[in-house]
DNA sequence: GTTCATTACGGATTCCGTAAGGATG
DNA sequence: CATCCTTACGGAATCCGTAATGAAC
């Protein structure tokens, strides 16, 4: 049994059992990697996968399981490689971070900036998403990080870690009717037509509650993805926006109100999702220091432990995280 | 980077850091290991092992946890095997299992006769030591069961099974004045010279717990590994004897009487102890629900699962063990 | 007829053994 | 001087690419 054997059948478990394309993506020929297969299943005395005629048509059920293990150790393999680069040159490395538009564009900034400042030798890339496509980048091991408020949950490979709890603003042009009433409501902000995240981005779920449990149905005017969008048609009177507090600048944004809407919808919380067994550089932990300052290094590696039960919930409920 | 050099590395690293020594115990070339960990040094850019001159002294930091991860990778390779081997032909395979004098003597015989009868092709090996020892081997992954009352709970890379619960009783010869007495206490035994379980063995420590609860210190006048011992010196008239009440058969032992002891001691709880981290064969589940009927492949399944935390201890507390 | 996996084959590399060399205690 | 690791070297096995073959859709 070679590394090499259990990568190729893992690479081609993910390419739905098409070796061609498998060979191509990780630069090798194809008759290589059907080779290294036979001899692998002739070596454990049973097929990994089924196959009609010339064609692989699934995975045996022994076959799933031996995937699912070969994954297990590749990954291990790459922490292994991981340690050794770390222990050669602790400050040279790179790290990937896939996130939101509302993350890159108002939390992280700074955070990069004194990343960037403090590890020269560490070169970043942030990649743009879906809540969903990121926690799936993460989880399957493209990414180091993920950075949202939805969606990270979703993937039992992943360990969250609280980073910020954030309020809403609703956003007016200058003397809005809005604007004159002293505390808002709920029924206040839905007898005008909304401007806000799009379903599943950015905390949207807690809006959705927040009406529905008031038994209000605004109307959605429109949705967007992200804050600027939603800023720009709110200064064209198309409707009234909800974003994330963070998003308002009062020195750029000095043509629209803010008003406080912490009292009308549940608060979110912001998390970075890591897959749960990889080793982390050193500079990871700094960064994560850096973007929420409660998260050592020390309860990273603790959830990273636990996250096989939901013994992990216990470890944060204690924590008072930072809010904005 | 190579699963025979990890093997390598991890098994030099069993060997008190002798190669020749290694070489030797897997059968293969000193200068070859030499020379692959080496290649994989180089090929992770850092040394693995501290060298003096030309011998290894220490593990690098980085070694250390390359080796770690390095043995759960074997581990997860054997684990490959055995489902291939476990798919390839269920019913055949070997079983090895590591278990005290007591158990093999009065525990396992009927299990053994009955799994021998249902599972005629798995060889079955059965190993005898003291309970650090057998839970050293399945620790180690030597063999597949340990079986003992002592000790499995000091390896925390072992899952933990209760498999039945037990107690004591008192041997004396036919005549012998406790036997007039009705409801023997702790200072009526105590009264007599001792035989009974050398220390770390078969619930030895409830013995000594019991005792110096009530502030007695008995005369133990001989100590022995078994049951069977202990016998032969109470029939000597060289003291009274406290062993495991499945270790008096009425039959075999009519010329020594048995007092009860249950309410002296503690029950004793004998357990299982399995790597948590291997794939059990079928067979295995087969055995150990023989041997404890309440052991569920559900039940095991979970209980590894859950072997990461302390949530295991959940597991078993609403479980009714048998009782002997 | 196109897509796709297997078989065939040759060259380069790797692996592993024996033998010799040099350091340690 | 005995023990132990490293280097040197040669034969065997392995790996991986190209080219040809044949099955599936």
């Amino acid at each position: 049994m070679k590394l090499q054997q259990l990568r190729y059948i893992w690479e081609v478990s993910k390419n739905n059992l098409n070796v061609s394309a498998t060979a191509e993506s990780i630069y090798t020929s194809q008759p290589g990697i059907s080779k290294q297969i036979r001899i692998l299943e002739d070596e454990l005395g049973i097929p990994v996968f089924t196959r009609n005629g010339k064609h692989l048509t699934s995975m045996t059920p022994a076959g799933k399981k031996i995937i699912d293990i070969a994954g297990e150790m590749l990954t291990q393999a790459q922490n292994i490689r991981n340690i050794a680069r770390e222990y050669r040159d602790e400050s040279k490395g790179s790290l990937s971070i896939a996130t939101t538009h509302t993350q890159a564009r108002y939390a992280l900034p700074s955070v990069i900036k004194t990343f960037m400042n403090d590890m020269p030798d560490v070169s970043l890339d942030i990649q743009q998403g879906t809540p969903v496509q990121i926690s799936e980048m993460v989880s399957q091991g493209k990414v180091d990080l993920a950075i949202a408020t939805e969606a990270i949950e979703l993937f039992d490979n992943l360990v969250m870690l609280p980073c910020y709890s954030w309020d809403r603003c609703i956003l007016v042009p200058k003397g809005h009717p809005l604007t004159e009433i002293k505390r808002l409501s709920l029924s206040d902000v839905a007898a005008h037509p909304l401007i806000t995240y799009v379903f599943g981005f950015t905390g949207r779920s807690k809006l959705d509650e927040a009406f529905s449990s008031e038994n209000l149905s605004p109307d959605v005017a429109l949705t967007a993805v992200d804050a600027d969008v939603i800023k720009t048609y709110v200064r064209l009177g198309l409707g009234v926006g909800i974003v994330a507090r963070m998003a308002y600048d009062e020195n750029v944004d000095d043509d629209l109100v803010a008003l406080d809407a912490s009292h009308l919808f549940g608060q979110s919380v912001t998390k970075i999702g890591i897959r749960k067994d990889t080793f982390l550089r050193g500079y990871i932990y700094e960064f994560i220091g850096l973007f929420a300052p409660h998260l050592t290094q020390e309860l990273i590696s603790t959830a990273m432990r636990l996250k096989e039960q939901g013994a992990i919930d216990a470890l944060f409920k204690d924590i008072k995280l930072p809010h904005y």
